[in-house]
DNA sequence: AGGTCAATGGTGGTCTGACCACCAAAAAAG
DNA sequence: CTTTTTTGGTGGTCAGACCACCATTGACCT
């Protein structure tokens, strides 16, 4: 048989990621109910409710009750957090954390200067106008931070990205504040990037943890 | 107070946390079983249960029937496993998971030629000539991929090497079989290895998809 | 005494049924 | 037509019951 001996809530996590595919269910689609899935897939509540739980600790779905299951647009952050909190004991992991970082922000930035475009320097530049211009410290703080998502989103490579996310909310977890840059490196920044000067940008983009 | 408002699978997922600190568990080490934790945290077994599936799917414990739970070494990032499942589907995916796969290899091997020492050119020297005297194909694949993953981890960055596998692994999964080097490009590679020349082995390893 | 094998207790795996809290839409009241 | 109440569906949790599996025990035979 199709794997007797593989767990239920594991094939039940197949048969969702099944239903999402043939029903085409995109990013806030409803999921069926918990008790329609025991009835579709002739499982217990409980089976489904293990696999769903699974899928919702990764951040996949996101469950409301009274309302439902429903499709998350994919960022993983739970997982960043439990992960985090469980793997990064060991220094040497910690090391390895902080290196592959680096190492994915440079790539990321040798793959944007290939590939920016006019209009993302337009729209970084609104960025920092916008900066300049804002007065409190936490609203420029999250601007400076999509500022910094922004750049790293040039790489055009959202498998890239996704890591760089994840490495970064692993730094996070473990630093418990992340690096931010100052608005004037911001302005930097974006004049290297325009001269497509990588090294420089690399090296700018290396302090935000 | 500490979370009342919190999913109980997920307070679960803490205690069991603090469990694993207080008490030092490690690696290998078995966690308490599915109804003690529910007599000692005051909730239901199907909670218990709810919050050990969800570290399973992290690939964090593993259950075995009979014998009980216990803490996996941390291989970590599952995420993208399970992430990547649901997420490559379409062109765009698979095109950055191609690319991204390409970039590490070469973060790796950038590091590899940096860090890679004599007594890790002989291990490589062993499964050489043993690749050579072995007849049956079975046997000799099995031997190169030991290869490529032993020249990959010539990084001494266990994340970045557990990046390549899983990527490695998707690969497999959209293209059904996995790209070997034949026996006489295993030499040329350790051989480029041997005078640093990390350009033409990023060549040689890149072929490996 | 040594080895073999069946009984036993503990473990995870699963299903069922029963509540509860919550929400939204339908129905009733104004 | 608006407001309020009811109602049905949803997830959240618990308790209990089996089953399958494993390791240990201990009785049994040689």
């Amino acid at each position: 048989m199709s794997g007797t001996s593989e767990k239920v809530y594991v094939e039940i996590i197949k048969k969702i990621k099944s239903i999402i595919e043939e029903d085409d269910l995109q990013a806030g689609d409803k999921l069926p109910s918990e008790r329609e899935l025991t009835d579709r897939l002739h499982v217990g509540r409980s089976s489904v409710r293990e696999a769903l739980r699974s899928l919702e600790l990764l951040g996949l779905i996101e469950t409301r009750r009274g309302e439902g299951t429903f499709i998350k647009p994919a960022t993983g952050h739970r997982l960043v957090e439990v992960l985090a909190s469980f793997i990064l004991h060991d220094q040497k992991a910690r090391q390895d954390l902080l290196e592959t970082k680096s190492i994915i922000i440079r790539d990321c930035i040798e793959l944007a200067v290939q590939r920016v475009r006019p209009e993302d320097i337009e729209y970084l530049n609104v960025l920092i106008r916008e900066i300049e211009r804002t007065e409190h410290d936490r609203d420029v703080q999250q601007l400076i931070l999509r500022f910094q998502e922004s750049v790293i989103k040039l790489c055009n490579n959202h498998l890239l990205y996704r890591l760089w996310v994840e490495l970064s909310d692993y730094g996070l977890s473990v630093h418990q504040h992340s690096f931010l840059l100052h608005s004037g490196e911001c302005s930097q920044l974006l004049e290297h990037l325009k001269n497509g000067d990588s090294k420089n940008v690399i090296q700018l983009m290396s302090q935000t943890m």
